[in-house]
RNA sequence: GGUCCCGUGGUCCAAUGGAUAGGACGAUGGCCUCCGAAGCCGUAGGUGGUGGUUCGAUUCCACCCGGGACCA
């Protein structure tokens, strides 16, 4: 149990005998130090509601708490209960995780499946900056998850039945170099899309495309021959680019896996009145008993439903996203018994999803489903970085330059490090920094893509968080014999030390939290604080100059300090190079 | 027209309805005969506006101003 939960047991129990009914109440850490290490307003919360005065009540709970050691209480401002940890109790909890392990980590997820959708590029098209967040925070939600005991399945969906190729299958057709394709398979499919996209306004052109793109669906033998060769050769571009971001997939089931499901499920909501025509049209509307009527979003008509249908089937026949969607949800809750569902997809899907979790709802589809949305990347303008737009960044060209500054810095801080070595490095702090800057903000805000911000090298970044840990171990390879933390007793005299063991024993609470609300941010300000107490401590307590047992203690400290930031930064995906 | 998101020091970002709003960059002042200065310790500087709910509002509600998105 952590630190937080035996706090709110111990409280609940207090609250119990004072209420004399059962009463539970939330402890969170304090805000300021100042304050003590916990607090509850549970008094404040409850005086309101028995209309009595709070900081009487805090005292009548304060009365009945039993504490064990662990901590002190008192009551403070409106009505607070203010919690000081003992530093036995933490010399206790910290030499408890020096031999533990997972770090205090609870299991929350154990027998639990969750898929986690991410990245989700469309093939044949060059991923840029605008891919990054949904494959960073994705995979990053995934690693968190998988830490916690969930049975995680995550699935690249991406787009390899889309459009475009009518327009890549007329490129093929029209433009293509076969040696340029044996050389550099990507780029020359690149190649051949953005050219014809470049001519798709003159007369004929795009008619041509269409024409290719009903061939393909109606399984014409030449057209799904280049079809297969594209998704091909786009995995193997896609897939060196995962490499490099160490991001793993258990499937990569597209749309086109889902293609020979659509037409049977939109006869089976015809059928069943799920779904009717509109205008030729096959729709999903939402509305009546299964709507929450407090949502304007959903039901805005005086009648109780929606105008805004989601369309499962075009007038023309064609199938659309949520088709594709509907038949991926049913894959995944009969097939995969999935218990929740993330999509880790930007915020301009949002009335899609609400579409399609209302529609998955009424076809009976239960679930935990989840939009983890994700706020824009911006150009200069301010407007959202689009694919065709000529400005746009490609995320190749990014690590590269990240990488590039990376090696820079080096050379500069640490010329010792040559060659395949400083470039390992180089290439371990450079991507660690891409992923830091991404995911050590809240997912929701938009920001103006800049290089400065997303490649920084100093303060609040991954290269930061990297040297803390290098520099631990570098205490480490200074010893003469291999030191068992697991034998050290833990002495916390200084502040700096206490501070220290507070946040570690922390570490547990927080990874919970991260995902009630999908926010890995926090977990990469918690490691960042982690750091920052690691450096003071560094600062002002000696290790390896100090006595015995302090000596032994601050090393069992350090062990376990390089251990909490290492899972913590392997969680957000970002790795630790030996030397820096 | 309907719906959604966002406005926090010069800049970029944090903050389950809680206390004196945190941090980084930039600016500025210190610290390398002492476990690696990609570091540590200081200083200055902030919630778009008007009301409302509340013991308490950056957070919730209404309207306004400004930025963006989706659907039609």
């Amino acid at each position: 149990m952590t630190l937080l939960k035996e706090l709110e047991s111990r409280l609940a129990a207090a609250l119990t005998t004072t209420l004399g009914e059962p009463t539970t109440a939330a402890v969170t850490a304090a805000a300021d130090l100042r304050f003590g290490d916990y607090q509850s307003n549970a008094a404040m919360v409850l005086a309101k509601q028995r209309k009595t005065n709070p900081r009487a009540l805090a005292q009548e709970i304060i009365d009945k708490l039993d504490l064990d050691g662990v901590a002190t209480a008192d009551i403070a401002g409106p009505g607070f209960i203010n919690f000081r940890i003992l530093p036995a109790a933490y010399q206790a909890r910290a030499a408890a995780l020096v031999r533990d392990p997972r770090l205090g980590v609870p299991a929350t997820g154990e027998g639990r499946t969750v898929v986690v959708d991410f990245s989700a590029p469309n093939v044949a098209k060059p991923m840029h900056v605008g891919h990054i967040r949904s494959t960073i925070i994705g995979d990053s939600l995934a690693r968190i998850a998988r830490f916690l005991g969930f049975n995680v399945i995550a699935d690249n969906h991406i787009g390899d039945w889309g459009t475009q190729f009518g327009m890549i299958i007329y490129g093929w057709n029209h433009f293509l170099d076969e040696a340029a394709l044996a050389e550099n398979p990507i780029a020359e499919l690149v190649r051949i899309y953005r050219k014809t996209n470049a001519i798709k306004e003159e007369p004929g052109i795009l008619d041509a495309c269409k024409n290719e793109l009903v061939k393909l669906q109606a399984g014409d033998p030449e057209n799904l021959a280049i079809w297969e060769k594209s998704i091909e050769f786009s995995k193997i571009g896609l897939q060196k680019i995962y490499d490099r971001l160490d991001v793993k997939f258990d499937h990569w089931h597209g749309e086109s896996f889902y293609n020979d499901r659509l037409a049977g499920i939109v006869d089976e909501f015809l059928e069943t009145g799920l779904a009717r025509e509109s205008n030729g049209a096959v729709c999903v509307f939402s509305g009546g008993e299964l709507a929450k009527e407090e949502d304007p979003f959903m039901v805005h008509k005086e009648d109780g439903w929606t105008d805004n249908p989601a369309i499962i089937r075009k007038a023309d026949g064609g199938f659309l996203y949520a088709t594709t969607d509907l038949a991926t949800i049913q894959f995944r809750i009969d097939e995969w018994k999935a218990d929740h569902v993330w999509y880790v997809v930007g915020v301009p899907q949002q009335l899609h999803f609400r579409q399609l979790f209302d529609a998955a709802a009424r076809w009976g589809k239960t679930g935990d489903f989840q939009h983890v949305q994700f706020g824009s990347i911006l150009g200069d303008d301010r407007k959202l970085m689009r694919t065709r737009s000529g400005e746009n960044v490609g995320l190749v060209e990014v690590l590269e330059e990240a990488v590039e500054r990376a090696a820079k810095a080096i050379a500069e801080k640490n010329p010792d490090l040559q060659g395949e070595e400083a470039a390992q490095i180089a290439e371990i702090v450079g991507i660690g920094a891409v992923k830091f800057a991404e995911l050590s903000q809240n997912r929701l805000t938009d920001y103006v893509f800049s290089w400065d911000r997303m490649l920084a090298l100093q303060g609040d970044t991954a290269p930061y968080l990297q040297y803390s840990h290098v520099r631990i171990r570098s205490i480490f390879r200074k010893l003469d014999a291999p030191f068992d933390a697991t034998a050290a007793e833990i002495h916390l005299n200084e502040e700096a030390e206490i501070h220290l063991a507070r946040l570690l024993v922390r570490f547990g609470e927080i990874l919970p939290v991260v995902l009630e609300d999908f926010r890995p941010n926090l977990l990469a300000n918690y490691v960042l604080e982690l750091a920052r107490a690691f450096h003071s401590f560094f600062e002002a307590c000696p290790v390896l100059k100090s006595e015995e047992p302090i000596r032994s203690s601050r090393l069992a400290l350090c062990d376990l300090t390089s251990r909490t930031l290492r899972q913590g930064l392997d969680l957000l995906g970002i790795a630790v190079p030996e030397r820096m």
